[in-house]
DNA sequence: AAGCACTGTAGACACTGTCTACAAAGCTTG
DNA sequence: CAAGCTTTGTAGACAGTGTCTACAGTGCTT
């Protein structure tokens, strides 16, 4: 179906596909190739090297994660509903995609000799950003929104700036997206209520946690 | 110096060495036999598999955290101060040991064909159960004293058990460490504020503002 | 129509992890 | 002591990798 698309997007939709399958170690160039039916030598024509092809399949990642954060933002209305939402995204990107997930993170692969990259390529590093201003925003909408009630009946703590909140809101959810795919979390808090959900649940509850540990409780 | 220990040991001693010098990425079988002085097929009497030495050298790291975890928690009397310190020796050793941290967290090339392994050696998956149950005791310790002195002024809201804060406050931790580690939320935040400290007073600040998310604010 | 950049092929090279056969040492045991 | 055995390291082979180079088509420009 994507025969008439140009070997360069073949290419990292095969490895995106085999990252996914297999893990994100074993993404041998030549396999892509040999999937993707040409020789080995064929990527080197888009690709300068191995780990330029990786950082692209990385990159789609972080494509992906952006559409599933817009998607997941269109369907809460309250900014703490859309912070939830983006939560779960998150995690659950880490845990249903963990291959890519695991890849997205390797700056080992990625960026380390990247300056042979293409230099209108933003680095993958800087990739996160719109995702961290994105947090910023909503977390900014949240003080304002709980400011507004929090004036009418109790004192108003200031806590640290939004930006501070919202780093430590992300490093949360980063932590939490790799140890929960990772079954870490699992095995630490041992396995859920008898006869719960097989873990959604109690995922859900983390998320809850975390989210009322930045933001304050939810005032009902 | 280590003449007379035995090669097991000396492998894993390079190996160290040679993740923390060069990446995690790259620590190759020979190139860890090549530095050790012996032939490229001596670690396979000791180790079966390039990944079971990996394991060995995470397992190290592991090790050594447990250590800096211990003097760390005797450098400080209150929970709450105890907790700050093993979140400062988390966060810095992702930092100044980046490629052992790295490789601890490597789960592909860790666990994954380790039925080999040493059956008594316990996986290394649930080398972060110890981790976990310091972090769960000391937010018991921190509730218990928070509770006292809540009790006396303010309103009693029980909050999530203590090993669901616990493992909220540890996904927090292991998320800031790696993004921190990578520069990610440095890069996020942007530069310091003019004159500051090369980041550590941003890092300090931002352990800070996360114990103060997951344990409430330090009461003065 | 000639020239040229572009794209893919095929082979070479050094290197990797694993496997096998083999040598040297240490140990037990008759 | 000497024969046998296990242990520990060596050396070579093998398939596989990423990268590099030379070479063949293809399509486009002028």
């Amino acid at each position: 179906m994507t025969d008439e698309s140009s070997l360069r997007e073949r290419l990292i939709d095969v490895g995106v596909d085999l990252v996914l399958t297999e893990g994100s170690a074993s993404v041998g160039l030549r396999e892509i190739a040999r999937r993707a039916g040409v020789s080995h030598g064929a990527p080197r024509r888009h690709f300068p090297t191995h780990h330029a092809l990786l950082s692209a399949i990385g990159r789609r990642g972080f494509d992906d994660l952006e559409t599933l954060f817009e998607a997941a933002a269109v369907g809460a209305t309250t900014p703490r509903g859309q912070l939830e939402a983006l939560a779960r995204a998150y995690v659950g990107y880490a845990r249903e995609r963990r291959g890519m997930f695991e890849l997205m993170w390797r700056h080992d692969l990625l960026d380390s000799t990247a300056q042979a990259q293409a230099p209108d390529q933003p680095r993958l590093r800087e990739s996160t950003l719109p995702l961290f201003r994105r947090f910023t925003a909503l977390v900014g909408r949240c003080r304002s929104e709980g400011d507004a009630a929090r004036n009418a009946d109790g004192p108003n703590e200031a806590g640290p700036p939004a930006a501070v909140t919202a780093a430590a809101l992300w490093s949360n959810l980063h932590g939490m997206a790799q140890l929960w795919a990772w079954g870490s979390l699992q095995l630490a808090l041992g396995p859920p209520p008898l006869g719960d959900d097989p873990g959604d649940g109690q995922r859900d509850r983390l998320i809850a946690a975390v989210l009322d540990a930045h933001l304050g409780p939810v005032l009902s």
